[in-house]
DNA sequence: GATGAATGAGTGTTCATTCAT
DNA sequence: GATGAATGAACACTCATTCAT
């Protein structure tokens, strides 16, 4: 069987060549939707920016929500893993949570693209296809809660804390910070920058929780009558 | 009791009947929105959940981008007022942001609908009118950030913490607090639950910030690697 | 009997009252017509021009349609009246000739605006009320014809001529002389151009029909190979 | 007869077929236009008439103005060739007019609704796209100015006639003789009506100009005293 | 597989017309 | 009579999706 020739070029199987058209289009689906967001985004415009035609995208996506849902999966699943493993690691919560905040930062250093695409786009469509995201998103969230709890549990946290919403903060501090940058309010360039912004978001939320004391000795319910504390116990931030 | 005349029926001048419908309509957008999304609302719903005719709405918005300008800008100008209320006071820098804290829990509270709307909208859409919300998004920061700046003047919080980046903590905490409400990651409408996250927010992120030391002394560049530090300093919370 | 005071002022009673609101409103529905023509003018561009309240240009038309119809009628019937009365007049067919001519300049000169509204929009609707504006331009039409086969009668245009094509020619000479005013290839305000323009119509036409021998002698059928007449007969231009 | 090889079927390329469909979509916007005008037609209706679906003629035209605008150059780029053709020739005056009126009358034969478009939306739209439309009318009539001009230098035609308001009454004439055959002033389908027609528009306009006299003559501007001038000079109209 | 023409449902917006005050 | 808010049908235009080549 002469086959097809063309055989020296490239050694790529139909499979490989297939795989490379699927990131290109990805890739350019990252491009365009962190450009103009999901909705502002078209079909036409991910083609183009792919360099291959209309329909084409429509062989290896079903259907926009699928790409979407493809490239949110893409990037969600690098990070969710990388933050996984680090949860999973035998080691005290303070150099996990640095080791977190350092996985969330790297990422945008990486990839600032498609960092804004999952920031803006994760949890913003209320119907829909949107469940997964949203889901995926309170998935990281348990899991670092989890992780929290078995810190409570080990004494490396004050146990009236409680782990949930410390997850919450910790990625609150962190999609802030990150947004902060997506959305210009600080320079997004600079490389020095990123990194004390990490630094301060990691220590800051370390002692943060480390050091916090009962809220019940703050009833904050009454927010202005309120005194700060007098003197806060200092709990052991080292292992 | 008298009172002011013509009391029954309709007190309302022709101007009172407009404002009023002018406000339903509005209410109607921000219950449509929170539910399904800017894109995914269509004027039609809106006209319907205010009980009004589809050209009404037309009648009082230019066109549907104003109607959400119009919302957010309802929504947000409440909560940034009385942010800046609250930062504007001459009190410790800990009690201010008590009552920040305070006051966005509370807007959480009297009108979760419209706080989803404000989370779930405000700079995320890239394109077109999202100027003014993307703004007045880092307005907040902004006046945060200033506060914070003051109080390391006054000695109330240490000088290497970069303001904006606390305040951008801080909102972050404050967002992805709400975001866990909104998002149903913890129950709705337990009012207790909204107590206690509001305190643990406050008290954890305040002891963070008033405790944080140098970032230098951390390296998180190789975060795996840190330690945390001994003993740090702790500064003094209340004045 | 101290009524209502205001007696003075004005005497008009409430009739007269009315039919000076309604003559605004249609002076202003001409000025927007003739400014942005029929389909381009909204009602309350009519009203804001009258200075009246949007409502109640429907107090005195029923509707736009009508208020076209009405602002049509009122220019057309002007008109139309001028040019019937000098067709009836018993003179000789290049004195009425002349005289039409002139009552068509004059109104434009008179009223530029009104001429423009007629021009534009009669007989360019070719659905809907454009009836009676299509039928009152053949009004004219008609009666011309009829003025020129009278003439022919009195052996005072050859008889070979189709009467009802003269009158379609002098109305198509008429209103392209004019359309060059309004539409600007010539200087619309220039009052001795208008004279000019209206005299060479005239005598242009005039010798034409006047000195016209039978269009069989020139078989412009193909026209290329077409000499003209070399010696056409001259019909006595005078009576 | 191999011919071209794949003969029976299609022999059209890909390429072939669009034109093919824009041809289409074209010649429905024609007959739709000159149905119903252009504010009356929608899009709808072109579609519908033209046998393909709603988007498609999207996909052909940028919007409902460039579709008009086509249809427009298409109509009138033919028929002002044809007459700048005939205006370039080395010929008298004369014959280049009748091969005018000839080309004018000709059209109308041959698409009457393509003719009844151009004339009822020709300038009519005094907003917006209408740019083109009336500036390409006063093109022809510039032209023809220009003919008329040198034939005076030639000494074809009197001096004293203004040759930009000879075009316009020629185009008078011809627009006016084509309009009463579409608004069915006269019988639109009798052929030798139109020649008929052609014929004294033809004769009349050209003995009106070549015997004008000085307008100053017959001082119109009191028309009812002007009694018609009693002894016209005759200028040859051969040459 | 690759292409882009074809389809048509969906939606924002306009504006004539009505009607309560 | 005057006013302008209220109504809703109508229509241009977009764009995800399909399909013939």
């Amino acid at each position: 069987m002469a086959e097809k020739a063309q055989p020296a070029k490239k050694p790529q199987s139909r499979a490989d060549r297939e795989a490379d058209r699927r990131r290109v289009i990805l890739r350019a689906a990252v491009e365009v939707f962190s450009r103009k967001g999901y909705h502002g985004c078209r079909i036409q415009d991910v083609a183009k920016e792919a360099g291959v035609a209309y329909g084409l995208v429509y062989h290896y996506f079903k259907n926009k929500d699928e790409l979407l849902e493809s490239v949110f999966a893409s990037g969600w699943h690098g990070f969710l893993g990388r933050v996984q493993a680090e949860i999973l690691r035998d080691q005290h919560i303070a150099a996990r949570t640095r080791a977190i905040v350092h996985v969330a930062f790297e990422a945008y250093r990486r990839d600032p693209r498609a960092v804004k695409v999952l920031i803006l786009e994760v949890g913003r469509s209320p119907a829909g296809g949107a469940v997964n995201r949203g889901s995926a998103f309170s998935e990281v969230i348990v899991a670092a809660a989890q992780m929290f709890e078995e810190a409570q549990r080990r004494g490396e946290l004050p146990a009236h804390l409680d782990p949930t919403l410390c997850a919450t903060m910790l990625f609150g501090c962190i999609e802030m910070g990150l947004t902060s940058f997506v959305m210009g309010i600080v320079d997004k360039r600079d490389d020095a920058a990123i990194d004390r912004a990490r630094d301060q978001v990691t220590e800051t939320f370390l002692h943060g929780i480390t050091g916090a004391q009962p809220a019940a000795a703050a009833p904050a319910s009454a927010p202005r009558a309120v005194e700060p504390p007098s003197k806060p116990r200092l709990p052991r931030t080292g292992h």
